[in-house]
DNA sequence: CCTATATATAACCAAATGGTTATATAATTG
DNA sequence: CAATTATATAACCATTTGGTTATATATAGG
């Protein structure tokens, strides 16, 4: 299972991919569009790729990452249920503890 | 400004805030819930808390936990949208780098 | 074919993370 | 008021994380 949050955990990966959203990119120009080291940006790129956020192809001595959209679709699925899930109900809920009764110490 | 992906990145943090949906828990209540320690626990009440995701107040000498629903809809509305963002537009962009040409080395 | 260059990888480091045990503090209750 | 109990906190530890520099590998091009 891929963790989407994981992979949108950290501030420079959720950065590259709204730069891939601009189009597909190759490492180098990856690089330079921050200011940490490629060794630093390679790592985030391998993390996005084993939670599959985003897919690459070598071409020449350049590798070239695209966001993989259909991966995306899914993860967006999946926090939004998440926390969709955590928000119904609530008026349901609401109604515990409001008493002193409602606390039993056992 | 709060860290949705600090707070949610964590899969016990998720689980204390599924359980809380059920309805507000001492801390008592919650450290009955998992396997790990009392302290471990309040570590994570501590990040959910600095990341507003829940709110608490003191009864007697329990401390009660409940979901903080105003920003958790706040955290889906961002969540939503820089899924969102990465999402659309996909088509515009897909047409670079389809040709060797498109790469330009310097 | 040699050089330049893009990428990959190794070795290292500091700080953060997620856990532990032990203990202190504060409030309830018999 | 003494004992119990819920919470808070201190000190510690192993692992992970996000970065670094140095170097190796592989491909393109003059």
């Amino acid at each position: 299972m891929t963790d989407v949050y994981r992979a949108l955990g950290d501030q420079t990966r959720r950065e590259i991919l709204q730069l891939l959203k601009e189009g597909n990119k190759t490492q180098k120009e990856i690089v330079e569009s921050f200011a940490i080291s490629q060794p630093a940006i390679k790592k985030h790129l391998t993390v996005l790729l084993e939670e599959k956020m985003i897919t690459s192809y070598v071409h020449g001595r350049f590798r070239v990452y695209s966001l993989n959209t259909e991966l995306l679709h899914e993860a967006y699925q999946e926090m939004l249920q998440y926390i969709g899930d955590l928000l119904d109900d609530q008026l349901v809920s609401l109604k515990k503890y409001v008493e002193e009764g409602d606390i039993r110490d056992d």
